[in-house]
DNA sequence: CTAGACCCCGTATCCGAGTACGGAATCAAG
DNA sequence: CTTGATTCCGTACTCGGATACGGGGTCTAG
């Protein structure tokens, strides 16, 4: 159990050997957002051998992977840039990474404040809207609401 | 109390006077705002009376700030198009009104969801980032998380 | 009457994160 | 050898909500 590929198997510095579109599938992305990725300088595009199509490292894999674990946690792919440089050993990084997932914290926490201000909101004006039919003399509270002077 | 505003004083359909600058400064937004939401349909674009300048109602003024009431609720420009259409006294309308406030909620809803679910792996990384000090042979918990196979 | 402020109108640009298109070349299978 | 799938490459487009630019016309105060 819990049994690691032994270096014959999966070899950390493997050579380039997947197609582009195999990188895409083992990644789980398309063709075209290497490609695009390539274009943004978030990852090597290896070097054409004239008259044959560009071979890629595994690690085009996890860096791609990478991008994407950082996307769902919030960052933006300009900070993945800058994430994507923290890879390694180095003890600097750990700081550096945890200041950055700091102020990410902090901004997503500003957006769930906004969002739930929001929902707040909506739910009283729904509330208000449920009782006391509408109709006769009395607007609708949510139309009257968006209607208001201030 | 509650003394609705005598016809003299403010009548409803006032005739049309203001510039767009004086809309703009009126409803908070920039000139060319108005002149977006004209090119969008959300507003109505008054005639030009050949060698002069247009001349907007009052309610253009309520338009907009419905639009800017309705936008701080979440709702998409293209929203505020259809409930831009419910304003009045339509009866029909708050029953409009309310099935798109609901939906609005649900999605806000999801949106908090999704981001306090960041916030939550966030908050952990973090904390599993403050102990146990790191660069000896343990690498960053946030960094290895990125890192992940999975 | 003139300077400066405002208005008109069309077009282009921005952000972010891709997606789409299309022609040419190359690769893999039958 | 032919057919179909990939790859390559550049360019353009998408969405949402504006914002910016530029060269005119017009309005208002002094």
């Amino acid at each position: 159990m819990n049994r690691k590929n032994p270096p014959t198997a999966r070899p950390r510095s493997a050579a380039a050997v997947l197609s582009i579109g195999q990188v895409a599938k083992n990644a789980g992305v398309h063709v075209e957002t290497i490609r695009f990725y390539e274009r943004e300088g978030l990852i090597a595009q290896p070097p054409k051998p004239s008259m044959g199509i560009r071979r890629y490292p595994q690690d085009t894999v996890h860096r791609i992977r990478f991008i994407k674990h950082a996307q769902a946690l919030g960052f933006s792919l300009q900070e993945c840039r800058e994430l994507l440089e923290l890879r390694g050993d180095d003890p600097q990084a750990c700081a550096l990474m945890r200041h950055h997932a700091q102020e990410k914290l902090s901004a997503i926490r500003a957006k769930l404040q906004a969002l739930s201000q929001m929902e707040g909101v909506l739910t009283e004006l729904l509330e208000a809207c449920q009782q006391g039919r509408i109709g006769k003399d009395n607007p609708c509270p949510i139309l009257k609401a968006l209607d208001a002077e201030d």
